[in-house]
DNA sequence: TAGTGGTCTAGACCACGTT
DNA sequence: ACGTGGTCTAGACCACTAA
């Protein structure tokens, strides 16, 4: 086991240097999983802190992740989780060329009278005064996602259209919807593009497409918005890295896969 | 600020006792974001415990991402995170009847000499050996995903089908290769099926599926597994829910959408 | 019985924000 | 100047594991 080397002088906490020290090591491979770590005391006691600073630091990378403990056998390092997946929204599409900036652009936004299905989806009477909003956004001239939006439209706030750039659904509710949206529900299914849809996207028709619904609710459970999201298949991809020490692997990027 | 009442002499530790006070505070909305919390000095003293304690009780609020503190100023409830969306693999499929277990069935097992494609995603000469798979994985009769696995096949273990049962990847490559699986990388798309894989899914050619390639690379990010998935469009989707205080929101599940 | 991690205490000094 | 959270100490007692 290296001696850590720590500045107790410096402005940086000691127990952000010994995190740092045995990420490291972890990250490196000079410790693989189910190598036990020095018992807390020895710690302690070798580098001249206090058990609880060890305390936190373990806390820590047990938090990452990185160890386990058991009582009264020792700290282990852990099996990185490979077979966790979780596909981010708000991860960047990677290709190349996606780096540029999205941009969010309003094709239609204005009060309607609730028809069939979107009473149903909103859970309100027909008739009754909705927002809807459909909105594209593009990465240079490159259409990426098509959204379709409806709130419940209690406010009566102005429809500030400068405002609706970069837009969620959620933000779009908590401004034009008297409750505060406090819980989502969000589905991802695999889809084609109809017509309408492909036209906006610019891709043939039937193409394949990601289809998402939105589902947002109040303190109360109330459906205070729904909208549906079109993304464009052609040019959308999830991506999703499990394990640690992932920087590298990310820099090393290659060419996408068709099918 | 309703006082909390703790029990000093029950075997549940104090922390988690007013860990789950405030919890229960914030969830039912009795105190909503942007309220300030007792200062640390306070809790201490009105309590009878230590700082430390206290301390301990707002890092895991803190940690569950529902109060953030500010030096110098205090503790505050924080707002949800509703666009933090993350589709999780291991999630679910919800639809009624689906909730009959998984079954992994092995359609096809053996050692092949690998040909392009399959020698440039693992980065392999042609002609090196490879063991191949086909998988599929059903719900009671329906199938859902149609797996396709090629992990360099260093290890020469004997080929027990019977432990290919809800194998993953991951698991198929630790078992089948010389370096075991550090790092993964999973790309999601929209595709549409092959008359192939539609055939194996039992729907029609060209409906809608998701696409998932999988890559594992080892401590020295040397690719050692490659698969794609195809799943089931028509019975598969992803959920993910945002906020907190979701418990009653899942029971009261609607039917799902379609385009 | 000895050693481990888990909980908890009662202090200390610091950096930061407000008054 | 004062109060806040952030870091750190030097102990204590406990429950659990292993020899």
């Amino acid at each position: 086991m290296k001696q850590p080397k720590l500045d107790k002088g410096s402005f940086i906490p000691i127990y952000h240097q010994l995190f740092k020290h045995f990420e490291g090591l972890i990250l490196s491979g000079e410790l693989v999983p189910g190598d036990m770590l020095p018992t807390e005391m020895e710690f302690s006691e070798q580098l001249g802190i206090s058990r609880m600073t060890v305390r936190r630091v373990i806390s820590e990378l047990a938090a990452a992740g990185m160890v386990y403990t058991v009582k009264g056998k020792g700290t282990f390092v852990a099996e990185p989780k490979l077979d966790e997946v979780a596909f981010s929204l708000n991860q960047r599409i990677e290709d190349l060329g996606y780096d540029r900036p999205m941009s969010t652009h309003l094709l239609e936004c204005r009060i309607i009278k609730a028809e069939e299905p979107i009473s149903t989806r909103l859970r309100i009477d027909k008739g009754t005064h909705c927002l809807f909003c459909r909105i594209v956004t593009r990465t240079g001239r490159i259409p990426l996602i098509y959204k379709t939006y409806y709130t419940i439209y209690t406010k009566k706030a102005p429809l500030i259209e400068n405002q609706l750039r970069d837009m969620t659904l959620t933000r779009i509710a908590s401004q034009h919807s008297e409750n505060l949206p406090s819980r989502t529900k969000r589905i991802l299914m695999a889809s084609s593009a109809r017509k309408d849809e492909a036209a906006v996207l610019d891709i043939e028709h039937n193409y394949p497409v990601f289809f998402m619904t939105e589902t947002i609710y109040d303190q109360d459970n109330k459906v205070i918005a729904w909208g549906k999201s079109v993304f464009n298949g052609k040019h959308y991809r999830f991506v999703s890295y499990g394990g640690w020490n992932l920087d590298e692997l990310k820099k090393s990027e290659e060419g996408l896969s068709d099918v």
